[in-house]
Order: C-alpha cells, then sequence, then structure tokens
DNA sequence: GTCTATAGCGGGATAGAC
DNA sequence: GTCTATCCCGCTATAGAC
C-alpha cells in the first residue's frame, strides 16, 4: 500500500462535519502580541471561544464573565459594550489576515504561480493557526455596525485586491488560463476559509501538509501552466 | 475586446463582498411543493429571509410574527417554537439537496467525470436557486437540538459519500488525479455553498453560467485527465 | 385560528460602595 | 478594577376570550 493509496481509503467522513459544531473544538487563541495583557485580554479570548461555537447573539455577557471567572459589571471596566469585544476581535483577525498576506507577497518569486503559492499558503495556515479567530471574523462582522466593521472591510478589500491582481497578471503573462477571473477569485478566496471549521492541532494532517494541498488545489483552479506535472 | 478581456477588466469587487450582509437581497423562496400552505408556510418564507440575514439568536418571535402580519401568538397555533421553524428549514434544504444529488446521479454518465460534473452543477444550481435556505441550513443548524438536526446531518453525510465515491472511482480508474481524497472531497464540497453569499437573479452570470464555471473549476481540482483541454 | 394580555425569565448595561 | 445590587427592557411562550 502506497501512501496515495492510504489517502485514498482514509474515511473522510471521521474528518469533518458528521457534528453540529461550528468549529473544531480548539482553545481560543489570539496573534501574539495582538491580545491585550490581563484581564482585558482574558476577556477577548474566552468572547472569542464562544462568539465561535454560539454566535454573538448566543452568547450574553454574563456567560463570557463566568467563564472568565469575573463579576458581568467588571466586563464594562475593560470594554463598553459586547459589540465593542466582538469588533476588537474582527478587526484584530482581519489585520492578521492582512499583515500575513503582505508579508507573503512581499518575500515571493514575482512570478504569478509563486505569489498565487504564497498567498494561498499564508491563508491556509491563518485558518489552522487561528480557527476560531477566522470563525468569528468571517461570519460574525454581518452583526457590527457600519462603523465597527469599516476598517475590517477595507482590509478585506485589499486581501481580495491582491488575489484578483495575481491572478490577472498570471493570466496577461499566461502563466494561468482562467475560467472566469471573478468567479476564480471568489472560489480560491473560500477555498481556505472552511479549514477552520474541521482542522484542529493533531489530526491526521498537519498545518504543513493542508497548506500543501490547499495551493496545489488552488494552481489547479488558477490553470497554472508552468509546472502542470507537479500539481 | 474579446470576451474573456472583458472578464479580466470586470472589477470582482463590485459583484461580492463589500457589504457586512451574510446573503445579497434576494427574495425568501422555498422548493415548490416543499413549503406547507397557507399561514404556516408564510410563517417559514418569512422565517427564512430573517434567520438568513440576522441569525436565528438575531431574529425575534415578535419579528417574524410582524413581518407575516399576525400576532405572535398566532404563530404558536402553527409551530410548537422558534426552534420547531428552524428545524424545518434545515430538514426542507438537506431534502433538497440530497433529492437533487441523487437524482443527478441517476441521470448522469457512468464515467467519474460526467457524475462530478453532475453533481457539482446541481450543487451550484440549488444555491443559486434558493440561496437564502442554503444559508440557513448551513449556517445555522448547530444551533438545533441533536434530536432535530439528526435527520439533517445523516442526509449530509450521504451527499457527502456521493462525493468521495465518485472522486475514489475516477481515482483508482485513472481518470482523476486527486491531490488528496478527503481534502479534496472537503474543498469541492465547500466550493459552492460561497455562491449563495453573492449571487442574486439579475447581476452579470446567470445561474448556469455559474455552475458552468464551478463544474470546470471541480474538474481541475480533481485532476480531471479525460478533457483537460476544455478545463 | 387569531386575538389581547401577561407570565416569567434572561438579556445588556449602570450606580455606587470598596 | 472589582464587586453587589438593580434597572429596564425584550425575549419565548402560555392562558383564555372570541
Amino acid at each position: 500500500m502506497t501512501k496515495r493509496n492510504e489517502q485514498l481509503t482514509g474515511d473522510p467522513a471521521a474528518l469533518v462535519g458528521w457534528e453540529p459544531r461550528r468549529v473544531a473544538a480548539v482553545a481560543p487563541e489570539l496573534p501574539a502580541g495582538a491580545a491585550p495583557p490581563g484581564t482585558r485580554g482574558q476577556i477577548l479570548r474566552t468572547a472569542l471561544g464562544l462568539f465561535s461555537e454560539f454566535g454573538f447573539h448566543g452568547t450574553s455577557i454574563r456567560l463570557i464573565a463566568s467563564n472568565v471567572g469575573i463579576n458581568p459589571a467588571t466586563l464594562y471596566a475593560h470594554y463598553s459594550s459586547k459589540e465593542q469585544i466582538l469588533a476588537d476581535l474582527v478587526l484584530l483577525g482581519h489585520q492578521e489576515l492582512y499583515d500575513r498576506l503582505r508579508r507573503a507577497l512581499g518575500s515571493a518569486d514575482p512570478s504569478a504561480p509563486a505569489r498565487l503559492a504564497a498567498l494561498v499558503r499564508q491563508h491556509a495556515l491563518i485558518h489552522t493557526d487561528y480557527p476560531l479567530l477566522a470563525v468569528v471574523a468571517n461570519s460574525e462582522l454581518h452583526v457590527l455596525s457600519a462603523e465597527n466593521a469599516a476598517t475590517a472591510l477595507e482590509l478585506r478589500a485589499r486581501c481580495r485586491g491582491f488575489l484578483v491582481d495575481v491572478l490577472a497578471d498570471g493570466a496577461r503573462s499566461g502563466e494561468f488560463r482562467l475560467v472566469d477571473l471573478t468567479l476564480t477569485a471568489i472560489a480560491i478566496g473560500g477555498l481556505s476559509m472552511q479549514i477552520a471549521h474541521w482542522f484542529a492541532p493533531g489530526n491526521r494532517y498537519t498545518p504543513d501538509q493542508v497548506a500543501d494541498v490547499y495551493v496545489r488545489l488552488a494552481l489547479r483552479m488558477a490553470g497554472d501552466t508552468s509546472h502542470r506535472k507537479e500539481n
């Protein structure tokens, strides 16, 4: 039995989707340096775990406070409202994504396939590293007021711009054969987002393995002409 | 300017993601024959529209009732609880998906690429035809009790089985060159789900155009060896 | 089936002592 | 910063008349 055949006989149902949870049960972590210190950070991490599982409207101030181990009133010494906690999380998640993608483009080879691979790799890795943050940032953003969502939406637009630019460059140069620019960008942009819903440290894929697979899938979707055999 | 260049110069940001809505603003429709008649059906459709935009916990009984034009108490003559309304919607959405995929497989050519294309086409079309139902069935299922979610989860497992079987068959026969069975199945299975978040009738893609693109993307992801040039 | 009225509870947020 | 105590509101759901 080769490794390839092992993959073919593995049971996908064992990995994903059998349970009605929104995310795998992983510890709520925030990017190093991004989390505020002390109680404020503890509130943020606790809210992250609860929002990711029950949603913003399904999580009460009282529940957050009790999980932190403080009184509900104490929470308002650190955040002005429940929405402000979510706003901080959503912004933080989008900033981390934008920073990673920008750095990835900065250090990638200039060819379109190399830049696309770098973007997709980082997009996959942010979802394995911070799955709860990714779920909250993506699926609870819509409950924020327009003002609280504005900065995150601008960062998101820039990230989408990175992807569209790389795909368009590759199409012009002949490195890619796109089926359709807009829909391919949407599809590749959404590809890694599902990772947050099933990935957990210690399952049968490492983050790097997941990222490798997703990079190859994205290159196939873009119609990469440079390394077709390897894809 | 060729059509291909139009695609390349079209602005993707004009289509998707600039707004913090969960779904495009489309009328809340249910599959013909699946919706109950009279007030009961009206409640179901109204709840569908509200759940899709604000989520289950973000939607109150009072809001549903006022949008239907009835008293909140009247609602309980038709449904035993708010959760029961959601349970009906989630089940209905999963049944429609399962029925479509089963019919698609029944009428498809026996080759693996033809069956994969049929599955992906129907998966895409159900998201263009019933985007609100798809969003609710997918992203609010987790608030249901285990009993209320059980049937939908079983249907979902069968649908995933369809996809995994087709990919595994194609890999064995050499029609597909898979990067990884499990992750490809997850990726293709999630591919069309995003459609529900941006598609609206009357935008620049028809449902058939969307489905065509997604079928080609999926065949590329599977490493289809039979029609490589067309993909 | 639909209404009025309301029970009973839990929600977000605040006042003020320490 | 953290607590106790509480305000006030909106929530799901029910009782009972019509």
